[in-house]
DNA sequence: TTTCCACTCCCCAGAAATAGCGAGGCGGCA
DNA sequence: TGCCGCCTCGCTATTTCTGGGGAGTGGAAA
């Protein structure tokens, strides 16, 4: 693995990623490599070797909100095997047989991958055999797969630098805590209590964290706290 | 580095993380060897090779938000050697001198982890060593380093089932919609005029989340649901 | 030294969210 | 068939939050 490794941590610009991304499936003979990016916005960047139409169709339907792939990863470290994700739901199970349809394969091996300020990406393999193959196979690449992910994150915060690092100000220690117990549920009134301070000083803690993260109310403001990682709940 | 590995992975119980980073520092032949785990709320947890006497100044003059190395990595998503942090201030400094007096070394390396609901750690080897041996060191064996970590992250999350996503009542496709938009930073009206329901119905699903996810009101319903993975935003 | 930022406190009026009550239709499941 | 969950809509009153102002401290950086 060692070349194909080297190839990517050489790749200059989006278009090579693209093209390690190929070289990866090739590599390693599955059916399709996929890195791809999950957004605080909603905006997603990717690349791989879906098919145009499948990946079109995905952003379309806002498959984010559907996919067990996305949902099941965001709640975990490990690397995980698809088969022990959650596939019981409705829409999820037509979610699975109208990507089979599209070719992604029956199997498939996602790793999570978390940067700075909630960032959030996927890296996934996927292929069409048989469940001892797979496992296989998953068995002896994991490791690979780990540092690939990794790999590849690390390629697209350079080539993105606008969505990653220092964008986002920091807040103050006093308006951690404030957007840490409101996350809680406490009231303005409780928080400034626990706090020992005004509601009115709270208040400005409050707009201020609110300015610095461009939320529109403080339900925004501590759930974009929340996915940049300023505060933990 | 594969038996090393296998050990780590195999390790059961937090003294066996214990006597792997032993293992690790032994096998790589570096003076120090470091996982711990950063939370908002202080270290939960840690294991190592530092001195009990330089762990616990460390706790006890709460270094945490001294540490360049902590605020370094909190920011960053690769691996870094800790000659490119920022050493540059006052307190940095004091750290760095007291740091080096308690043998931590005067080289090191860390490796910054994320996990799910902001969890964040860091793996660190530490050595006393000029730098062109240092940079060697480093490049060599940058990628078992990387996996190291990892799976020390992935055994720390396993011994530490209240990190572990609780279980929790699934939000109907509505409610889901509702607490995603509210968590766009739309306001009740707003997220009603983009369902194109009335606010009035709205507000059932809202309160409805609420009690379903036990929140005292929408921000922690929102906050909550997102730790908890139920929506994506 | 000045300038900046974090922190603390205050008032007011209007906007928004919450709490409590109610109603009916649709679809799945036993 | 009856129950249950989901979706939809209505009312009133109260509490809470938001958006404008303002002022003063202390510490750290330039």
């Amino acid at each position: 693995m060692e070349p194909i490794l080297e190839d990517l941590e050489q790749a200059e610009g989006l278009a090579a990623l693209q093209s390690a991304s190929e070289e990866i499936r090739d590599h390693y003979g599955v059916d399709h490599v996929v890195y791809h990016w999950v957004d605080s916005a909603g905006d997603q960047y990717g690349c791989g070797t879906y098919s145009d139409v499948w990946r079109d169709r995905y952003l379309e339907q806002n498959y984010l909100r559907v996919d067990p792939v996305i949902l099941g990863c965001f709640q975990r470290f490990h690397p995980v095997d698809w088969k022990r994700l959650d596939w019981s739901s409705k829409p999820a199970r037509t979610f699975q047989a109208e990507a089979i349809a599209h070719g992604v394969g029956n199997q498939g091996f996602s790793v999570p991958i978390r940067g700075p300020n909630g960032q959030f990406a996927l890296f996934t393999t996927s292929h069409s055999c048989d469940d001892d193959v797979w496992a296989a196979w998953t068995d002896a690449h994991r490791r690979d797969l780990i540092l690939i992910a990794h790999t590849f994150n690390e390629k697209a915060l350079e080539f993105e630098p606008d969505r990653a690092p220092e964008q986002s100000q920091a807040l103050s220690p006093r308006e951690v805590d404030a957007m840490t117990f409101l996350a809680m549920g406490y009231s303005r009134a409780q928080v400034a209590d626990t706090l020992s301070i005004s509601e009115h000083t709270l208040r400005v803690y409050i707009e201020s964290a609110r300015f610095k993260l461009g939320a529109m109310n403080t339900t925004h403001a501590v759930a974009r706290a929340m996915s940049r990682g300023l505060i933990v709940v």
